[in-house]
DNA sequence: TTGTAGGCGTTATCAG
DNA sequence: CTGATAACGCCTACAA
């Protein structure tokens, strides 16, 4: 509990000379720095972030908005989790705190008051809703110049600070994994249509059908809600149609294993099972059984990417210790432009191959 | 971006009486109140959360401890996840924002110097290290006054603020569920013995067993990291001595998936597989094939549980919105024990029952 | 290279 | 009931 004066007097200087050795700005004699360090290690003393922060007028926090998971698991905590991890892990190396916040059931967020309050200086926006209400609230935040980012989803004609996987590949690569192996008749499970996310992977599923010499067969298209539930509830029309069905695509993990269930519930053998490709490579993935292939997206690094992009965007509004850092991980990527994707790739496991399954 | 001032001068009033209007301190004149209001309202004022900290000295944040979680997945998301979220939703209820932090690979985390900078108010340690730094950080922790609360672990012969399941419960539970049935050998796999959770198991085991009229068999006690692999290991050693072995205990969910995948890889047949109980009663229980019965752990109410008791413990060093609404929850709850335990429950699924396994 | 002093936006104390 | 006015602890020109 020493107080800066008392570091001072100790070390026979004046406060604001204390200031500036800790924070290591100006021209500062060398002896000086000594006895100051010196005085202030015996004195343990800590700075007040509380005061700085103040004065700085800066919170040091970025803000992470989650959404609001209702108990029903619609999304698998993996991803978010992953996600959290990234950001957690480029926020620490460039000294700024993460401020978590979670949606709430009915209510839009008040983003910008979270700026006006000086509670975060910057914010990641993990759940954006899908609604207008949201998307006018992200635009005033855009429209004030608060620095944001937004994760795992795209506003079409806006130009928003983005960060996404490549869906589109990620699904291109999934169905010319299977069409390479000879599957024709592929079931495409998609999750809703609002969510950018959707577009993208029935953009890819398309385009690789297309490479194959085929096109989407629209009674094989069918939507869920990336929940297990909506999976299972999908296996029913798949079943009546299993014999003209021989592999199962789905846009996400969950709703893949539920495809699984729902055809094991009726009574479909594992010897009958399609070949199955779901996506995320969350952690369910090797649990399922037979083990999922599944497109890996690099969740971890779009939360890294996320700080850095929010990080080097902003001139100075967000003050990083060490900015120079911010590109280190990601070398190929255009920090330019306001949406960043990063590659996705194909997790080949049993569940996709002819051999193999258990 | 108005200030203070300016709501001062529109609503005719000093800028003191704007500040107690707004805190809601004080007697105040209805007229007055309406007239500030009105005046803040129309100029859009925002009070800065940082000056407000700055002079309550009071940062009005919770940290959360997130556990180091390697790329090799140790534990689910899961669990963390629930515990987040509703520590997330208590806080929210409390006006208090959650700095969540990390633990970093090697280091011990500085405790003490977070409160020092007065970052948080209070905080929660969702990971808390098993060794003997890490003791050292919380006893300071402790020593200096610091409200905090450790959550999922228990330190023998201190008396932290703590809460737990209650895990010694459930593993009876989970026995007696399989004794009930007529399993007579039962292997159990537990997690590492550092781990306070881990002995809560054992023992409940070895009084779930005992109630039944047997003691645990040395030679059926396995012990696994809680990691899906770890799980694939110990099936090995079942595998052997499947004929003498009718029914599998583990101490998370994803060991117990482990044991089953092992048993698969090595030709056992879902008609020979044992009974099965996991648990944490994670999203991966129900993934599991056959679906995995699994003992509940309430996480989620935990994390509430938490918030609360920090709230209530502190007397004033955490300032509460609402501290009447700290025990809503909970009301057959114990807070005047620095620990708590919340009860656990057996989930029953088709793992563990003779009928119905898929 | 270092000291001085003003300012940051609130809260809180003390008169009135 | 309301208005001044000191803190709060640190940062940062500006001076020296």
């Amino acid at each position: 509990m020493a107080s800066r004066r008392e570091v001072a007097e100790l070390a026979g200087v004046s406060e604001a000379t204390v200031s500036r050795v800790l924070n290591g700005v100006g021209p500062i004699r060398e002896e000086t720095r000594r006895k100051v360090l010196e005085a202030s290690e015996r004195l343990g003393y800590v700075p007040s972030a509380l005061a700085r922060s103040f004065a700085r007028s800066k919170s040091g926090n970025l803000g992470v908005v989650l959404p609001y998971v209702p108990k029903a698991h619609l999304f698998s905590a993996y991803f978010f989790s992953e996600m959290l991890s990234g950001i957690g892990s480029k926020a620490r190396d460039n000294g700024l705190d993460l401020l978590v916040m979670f949606q709430t059931a009915g209510e839009t967020m008040n983003y910008t008051d979270l700026f006006r309050r000086q509670k975060i200086d910057a914010c990641i926006i993990l759940g954006a809703r899908h609604d207008q209400d949201e998307l006018a609230a992200i635009q005033q935040l855009d429209r004030e110049g608060h620095p944001f980012c937004i994760m795992n989803q795209h506003f079409a004609g806006e130009s928003f600070t983005e960060v996404d996987a490549d869906h589109v590949e990620g699904s291109r690569l999934a169905i010319r994994h299977l069409t390479d192996q000879g599957y024709r008749n592929i079931a495409f499970l998609n999750g809703p249509d609002i969510y950018s996310n959707s577009q993208d992977r029935l953009e890819g599923v398309r385009m690789g059908l297309h490479e194959a010499g085929m096109e989407l067969e629209p009674s094989l298209l069918f939507e869920g809600n990336y929940s297990r539930r909506s999976g299972i509830d999908a296996a029913s029309s798949i079943a009546e149609r299993l014999h003209e069905i021989d592999a199962v695509f789905a846009a996400n993990d969950r709703m893949a294993i539920g495809v699984m269930h729902g055809l094991r519930e009726r009574g479909v053998r594992i010897e009958d099972f399609p070949a199955f490709v779901g996506y995320d490579d969350s952690d369910a993935a090797e649990m399922a059984v037979p083990a999922l292939s599944s497109v890996r997206v690099p969740f971890f690094e779009m939360g890294e990417l996320a700080v850095s992009k929010l990080i080097q965007g902003s001139h100075g509004a967000v003050d990083a210790k060490t900015a120079a850092s911010a590109t280190d991980y990601h070398p190929n990527v255009i920090f330019d432009s306001p949406r960043t994707l990063l590659p996705t790739e194909l997790i080949v496991r049993a569940s996709s191959q002819r051999q193999g399954r258990i």
